[in-house]
RNA sequence: GGGCGUGUACCCAAGUGGCCAACGGGGGCAGACUGUAAAUCUGCUGGCAAUGCCUACGCAGGUUCGAAUCCUGCCGCGCCCA
């Protein structure tokens, strides 16, 4: 991309991603001048999957637009915080991971910013693993050199902290209880080792950042006069700032909500992911059609890249003809291509068209088989629709429309199953008349669950 | 290590010997209305060969004609003490 440098902090605004910062003016002047001073600004993964959902897109914008304001972006994948996990917004102690399946998805999650990256015209960003510097960590040097640094007292205060200490159900180990200190020396590190000065992150990282912040202001003070390392380090905040502190600054996206009040990025079928394997660009695709009005053009500014003015004017044109939903449509275009490209987005636009046209028994061949790409499919063997034909109730679980045959019976009960686009009755059974182009049948279970299926 | 609590379905939560596959709320799914939206109304929400059977109230035993409910042990969690 050739276009000028936005401006990050103004971009984040209007678009809803600030929430908290530790020193917006101090930030603005810091990133003023790209060309001549391009900065390095960070934010973590957990690789507590072999993905990450949609909800950890919003740090990932972040870093997108910290790239189009013309600095330098780092993403770290926690391969060594993983291996204690974050109590930031978890009820319960997680149970911890091996370090084989950590790596692996370190090295599943990689693809994601290498796509979303691509999706915005940008170059790969740098891809750090923090497993790279804690593991070689060890536990007496901790405690001396970064430990000393930390107050409990603080620490207890932290709110993630807090509710699992007067949680009935669940307390805290001392393990999770350390990860403030882990992801605090990955900032300290980063700022050392690599001129790192933001940290970006979802506002249920804030004390962590701070944290961060706060142990390199220390460690700076530590080196410049020894004996403030013989002091108590809750005491800290009695000491008159030091000139010349090193200036780091933490920044956080605010936490993405529904205006129904329902949990963003959970659906029917679980949470939305960002990788094909787990969620495919036709369901991604859905997802963000389906998206309620009153968040429309919130979740515009938060997850495109379309510019202020193209959002109003979507904005506008929803406000006339709601029932288009012009908007829906754009916010679900731009959000799958962002992540699987724009062949991908037209392909799941043109299977959704076809589906709900509700004339799938006209569609073309050809066609038929592009949507076959983007929703579920089975193959099944021809022979099993002759004689008796096969019975809707055991179908519709083996094709996973029905999680029993007291629901499947429901379903059907309901009328809510369709073949080919027509309602079937609850005495139907597939025979070779309901194939479509002599090899195909369309389930349909409700308004959206879809499901294909080849005969052969 | 000791004392006192607590553990019910996806979540919260009632039930403290038979009326319990378990009240109520939330969530979810489906139907109607719509725009594949929201709101609203209705139905469903352990499984099955289904006027019955099986599995389930932390786990394992026991008492009883009969247990989510009583007893014993264990496990998890919380609070207090050490």
């Amino acid at each position: 991309m050739t276009t000028t440098p936005i401006d990050f902090l103004e971009e984040l605004r209007w678009r809803g991603l600030l929430h908290q910062c530790t020193d917006e003016q101090g930030l603005a002047a810091h990133l003023a001048d790209p060309g001549a001073n391009p900065r390095r600004a960070y934010a973590g993964f957990d690789p507590t999957a072999d993905s990450l959902t949609i909800g950890n897109l919003v740090p990932i914008m972040a870093l997108v637009h910290f790239a189009r304001a013309g600095h330098k972006p780092l993403v770290v994948m926690g391969g060594g915080t993983g291996m204690i996990g974050d109590p930031s917004g978890k009820s319960a102690e997680r149970t911890l991971m091996t370090t084989e399946t950590i790596a692996a998805n370190v090295a599943r999650q990689r693809g994601i910013f290498e796509a979303v990256f691509a999706g915005a015209g940008l170059p790969e960003p740098e891809i750090a693993n923090n497993a790279d510097w804690l593991c070689k960590l060890s536990y007496l040097d901790a405690l001396r050199d970064i430990g000393k640094h930390f107050s409990v007292n603080m620490m207890i205060q932290k709110e993630s902290v807090k509710e699992r200490l007067h949680n009935r159900e669940q307390g805290i180990s001392y393990t999770e209880f350390s990860y403030m200190i882990l992801q605090a020396y990955d900032f300290a590190h980063l700022f050392r080792k690599q001129g790192v000065t933001v940290q970006l992150g979802g506002s249920d990282q804030w004390g962590n950042i701070v944290a961060g912040s706060d142990l390199i202001r220390r460690q700076h003070a530590t080196q410049r006069d020894p004996r403030a390392s013989t002091g108590s380090a809750s005491t800290a905040d009695n000491t008159p700032p030091i000139p010349h502190t090193p200036h780091t600054f933490g920044l956080t996206n605010p936490l993405v909500t529904k205006s129904d009040g329902g949990k963003f990025g959970k659906t029917e079928t679980g949470a939305v992911w960002l990788t094909r394997e787990r969620t495919s660009p036709y369901a991604i695709y859905q997802f963000w059609l389906n998206t309620t009005d009153e968040d429309i053009i919130k979740f515009l500014k938060l997850f495109t890249l379309l510019t202020k003015d193209e959002i109003e004017a979507l904005e506008a044109a929803h406000a006339e003809r709601p029932g288009a939903r012009e908007a829906h449509r754009a916010l679900a275009h731009h959000a799958t291509a962002l992540l699987h490209g724009e062949a991908e987005a037209v392909n799941a636009a043109n299977a959704a068209k076809a589906l709900f046209s509700g004339q799938i028994a006209d569609l073309p061949k050809d066609l038929l088989a592009e949507v076959f790409a983007e929703i579920p499919s089975s193959d099944h063997p021809r022979t099993a629709l002759e004689g008796n034909g096969v019975c809707l109730t055991e179908f519709l679980i083996e094709v996973g429309l029905a999680k029993s045959k007291r629901e499947a019976r429901e379903f059907l009960a309901n009328s809510s199953v369709s073949i080919n686009g027509h309602r079937a009755t609850p005495e139907h059974t597939l025979t070779p008349t309901d194939l479509l182009h002599d090899e195909i049948i369309a389930l349909r279970r409700g308004k959206k669950a879809w499901h294909l299926t080849r005969w052969s």
